[in-house]
RNA sequence: GCGGACGUGGCGAAACCGGUAGACGCACGAGACUUAAAAUCUUGCGCCGCAAGGCGUGCGGGUUCGAGUCCCGCCGUCCGCACCA
């Protein structure tokens, strides 16, 4: 440490701050002092250069190759968490790394501003939501810059802006002349106490969530999108998305939910309302086994039998009751009603089964009812032995006796098809095709009696919300019109301010000078839809609004053409299916009405996992906050006890972050105390992204010495001497680590495996400060490497940590930004040695390596190994039967 | 019930295509510096054993010269869906 440490290691900005000095203990060669970094003062400093040169908006046109990396936006809640702080700093790190490759990057921000909270907050705080959710965006923006993103916030749009949902509105138009909206009836959850709509996470246990009260299925007619127009294909194209979880895909596809069966019409013997009941059905080969059918509570046959029977309409309504509860659906027992009517059997006429009400059939998949085969389905099992119906096996599993095997529980494999008459002997396939074939042929009345139909589990999206908080849907309701669109020069149907929550319902229902408005079509009085979208929708399509925030239509085709799909989506597994799903269909939808040329929104998906934190108990089973309990570790057993009073605490399971259990940790806090750096640092470090990563206090305080660590390497590298003709063993050693730790975290960047970048970054950290303990003279080629390995380390962190990184790169005498700067190359050369460490294992047990030339051939290996003393001793007198050579990876001698 | 993921030191984890298990960090131990503390630096740290050595990636089998990694069967944890016919 010796010329290096002459020259002037305090900038002219970093101020002594808090006035702690480190003392580098060195070899007592010399002493030098640097100043501690100060975060606090350097991360604004830093956030208002790159603000006023505009870093990181991105410009209309660019020859550079485009990226859009973009992070879920958040609802506005009023402060932002741990959560947002990791998902945001992934994205970062996405974004920086990017542009410093020499990509046009859009890194976009706003905010999913609609929604219940807003009213919540009005009606138990007396603020309008507007001014509620405009306060929370304030907060919570400030809070975002504060945290050092690169985003370009001259596109920041909040959901809730008339501009943005002026364009959803014209977006709602062009899918009704596409025939992509309609309305019709449907349930919903109506809460009698609140008069108001339910959504279902607000119906708990069959009450309204708010007032208590039992809540009622109500029909309403309502809009919705027709997102079962894609279901084939927003199923076979996640094939094509190989960079989404795996996870994710299987979610989707569950809930897509196709499956391929067969409407069969099954006569009624004794004909009443009706003379046949339709079933769909997976398992025609079945078919034999066919002991009863049954229908849901709202089938129309089931409402016309109730009609003349009391007992039957008492049985119905207990079916619809207890339909409103999830949790009682779950454990329901089979119940069932025999409604006296008789089928006949497809097959054969003089087979007759009962028809039952049953309260585990569903109206709305399939035809709402079907055929009960007991001895292979377990619903129809325990329906089946409740009411002593018959269980007849009709396959046998391979080798197995089916007779037996039914014995106790139904049987849903494959196998062969028995008691079947005509079908006995074949495969449950071959069965399956033969009963559609003859069905098809077969004729009831003048139809055939089935035909092959695939099913869908997915329903269309049902879009309306009663509620005041919301894009308004832009249609006209009159009443000799029906239904018109609102004009497209009156968008946007702007929510009226002038609105009161304190009475239950719909504020834009009660609202007569908004609501009360001329047809369109035939100027006579009309009044205003006043249900609004569904927030799922604000959040379809913003992504595409990203690319042209400003547009006076909701797209730019050519600039949106430019940009999309998103390169790198970011954000929670809670949205792998509806949001996912919506937006997919709402890509399509914006491709058939000529807004976008793609069908998918996002290329690459990425979940990352949640922060969790210890949970804290006190010994009356209160939950206490982090913030009020200390920690102390003795003979390995951690204990925590009340900051002041020395209460015990007990401490509790780690979970997620939340305010019940008082778990949580405030990034404000954090960013106060130790700066965004640290807090991006660590949220990166340990767990894999995808992975939950724990908060912990000893955590941060360890990213926090790194970023000291990282400081004071900066200040330690000796200036830049010229590049040396040759370098030394340890110049090269140091060269391959740095080099080498470049090109690994670039590629772990790609990969999102942040966590190894840490490592890497951890390593050459360590080699650097190894390497400045024998200082060298200032003009050596070790200086040259050290000063070289300084740099790819402030480098390599600088997408994790970019103000520390400015801040170090000032201190090698840059004069630019590394925000500005590109990412350096790796020489090849380094990355890649002449010799290799080869480990020799005897009959795979490792016993000692050896250092061979990269290029060192078999036998010559098998020469070395066999003289070596490891392998002799462990050999002992027994012949070498073989040795294999793993060209620069392993030697196994076979004893 | 169905579907999926995972299981590695005291802890978070790493380990590419089957090739040195435990990189890196945290915690902890020892030492240096210090009046002292913090910070920093050096050093140790899977388990058993004084050592030589043995054992070790949830458990039991298998394939292989070689298995954390592949195959079969269990056990456990987490997540998603849940009467979808």
């Amino acid at each position: 440490m010796t010329g290096s440490c002459v020259r002037a290691k305090v900038r002219a900005f970093s101020r002594a701050g808090s006035g702690l000095r480190a003392t580098l203990a060195g070899y007592g060669k010399s002493l030098m002092t640097t100043e501690r970094y100060n975060a606090r003062e350097a991360e604004p400093r830093w956030q208002a250069e790159w603000e006023k040169r505009k870093l990181f908006e991105t410009a209309a046109t660019s020859e550079k190759p485009p990226y859009y990396v973009l992070e879920m936006f958040p609802y506005p809640s009023g402060r932002i968490h741990m959560g947002h702080v990791r998902n945001y700093a992934m994205g970062d790190v996405v974004a920086r790394y990017k542009r410093a490759k020499g990509f046009d990057v859009l890194h976009p921000m706003g905010w999913d501003a609609f929604g219940l909270p807003a009213e919540n907050a009005a009606m138990e705080r007396k603020v309008h939501p507007k001014a509620w959710t405009y306060e929370n965006i304030a907060t919570m923006r400030s809070q975002l810059k504060s945290i050092g993103l690169s985003l370009d916030w001259s596109r920041e749009i909040a959901t809730c802006d008339p501009d943005y949902y002026a364009q959803q509105q014209a977006l709602f138009l062009d899918l009704l002349e596409a025939g992509l909206a309609y309305r019709r009836k449907s349930k919903v959850n109506w809460d009698p106490v609140d008069n108001t709509v339910l959504a279902n996470e607000q119906v708990v246990d069959g009450r309204g969530w708010r007032s208590g009260a039992l809540v009622e299925q109500r029909e309403l007619t309502q809009w919705f999108l027709k997102i079962t127009d894609f279901a084939e294909d927003l199923l076979g194209a996640l094939d094509d998305l190989p960079r989404w979880p795996e996870k994710v895909r299987t979610m989707q596809k569950n809930w897509i939910g196709r499956s391929e069966g067969l409407l069969v019409r099954w006569a009624l013997a004794n004909p009443a309302d009706a003379t046949e009941i339709q079933v769909y059905t997976t398992r025609p080969d079945t078919l034999f086994g066919a002991s009863f059918l049954a229908v849901a509570a709202d089938h129309p046959i089931a409402a016309a039998r109730a009609q003349s029977n009391p007992a039957l309409q008492a049985f119905i309504e207990e079916c619809r009751r207890a339909g409103t509860s999830a949790a009682a659906l779950e454990t329901a027992e089979k119940m069932g009603y025999d409604t006296g009517l008789k089928v006949r059997h497809p097959f054969d006429p003089a087979i007759e089964v009962p028809v039952y009400v049953a309260n585990f059939v569903l109206m709305d998949y399939g035809t709402g009812a079907i055929f009960g085969c007991p001895a292979h389905d377990q619903r129809d099992y325990d329906f089946a032995s409740k009411y002593g119906l018959p269980i007849v096996p009709v396959v046998a599993p391979q080798g197995a006796d089916a007779q037996a095997l039914v014995a106790t529980h139904a049987y849903d494999g494959d196998g062969v098809m028995i008691n079947s008459r005509f079908l006995d002997g074949m495969t449950t396939d071959a069965a399956f095709e033969e009963v559609a074939r003859r069905l098809e042929s077969a004729t009831l009345g003048n139809a055939a009696v089935a035909e092959r139909k695939v099913n869908w589990r997915l329903r269309d999206w049902g879009i309306s919300r009663q509620r005041y908080w919301g894009c308004p849907i832009p249609v006209i309701h009159c009443e000799s019109c029906g239904p018109q669109p609102a004009p497209r020069d009156s968008l946007p149907v702007l929510l009226p301010d002038d609105v009161s929550f304190d009475q239950p319902g719909n504020p834009l229902d009660r609202h007569p000078t908004w609501r009360d408005v001329a047809c369109p079509a035939c100027g006579g009085p009309a009044r205003r839809e006043t249900d609004t979208m569904d927030t799922f929708v604000d959040s379809s399509w913003y992504f595409a609004r990203f690319t042209a925030p400003r547009a006076k239509t909701p797209t730019e085709k050519t600039v949106a053409g430019r940009w999309l799909p998103v390169d790198q989506y970011i954000g929670g597994v809670e949205h792998a299916i509806l949001h996912l799903l919506y937006s997919r269909f709402f890509t399509r939808a914006m491709k058939t009405t000529g807004h976008v040329g793609v069908d998918e929104p996002f290329a690459g998906l990425f979940t990352q996992g949640m922060v969790v934190h210890e949970t804290y108990k006190d010994a009356a089973g209160e939950w206490i906050a982090p913030a009020e309990i200390a920690i102390t570790e003795a003979d390995g057993v951690r204990r925590a006890a009340k900051i002041g009073s020395g209460e015990p605490i007990e401490i509790g399971a780690i979970e997620k972050m939340s305010k019940s259990k008082k778990n949580v940790v405030d990034p404000n806090d954090i960013l106060e105390t130790y700066g965004a750096d640290t807090a991006r640092w660590f949220m990166l470090s340990d767990s894999p992204p995808e992975r939950d990563v724990i908060w912990t206090e000893a955590g941060v305080e360890g990213a926090s010495r790194f970023v000291q660590r990282v400081w004071r390497l900066a200040n330690e590298a000796p200036m830049a001497p010229v590049e040396p003709e040759a370098f030394g063993d340890a110049a090269t050693a140091l060269r391959r680590i740095s080099h080498g730790a470049l090109a690994r975290v670039g590629e772990d960047i790609e990969r999102l495996r942040f966590n190894r970048c840490v490592a890497a970054a951890n390593e050459l950290a360590n080699a650097l400060g190894q390497s400045l303990a024998n200082a060298p003279s200032p003009e050596s080629d070790l200086a040259f490497a050290q000063r070289e390995a300084a740099e790819h380390l402030v480098r390599i962190v600088s997408p994790f940590m970019p103000h520390l990184a400015e801040e170090a790169w000032a201190a090698l005498g840059h004069e630019t930004l590394i925000a500005e700067s590109a990412w350096p190359k790796a020489d090849p050369a380094l990355l890649a040695t002449d010799t290799v460490t080869l480990p020799v294992q005897v009959n795979g047990k490792k016993r000692d390596e050896i250092v061979v030339s990269r290029e060192a051939d078999s036998a010559s290996i098998e020469k070395i190994v066999r003289e070596l003393a490891a392998v002799t001793s462990a050999i002992g007198d027994k012949p070498i039967r073989k040795i294999i050579v793993v060209p620069q990876r392993i030697v196994n001698v076979v004893a």
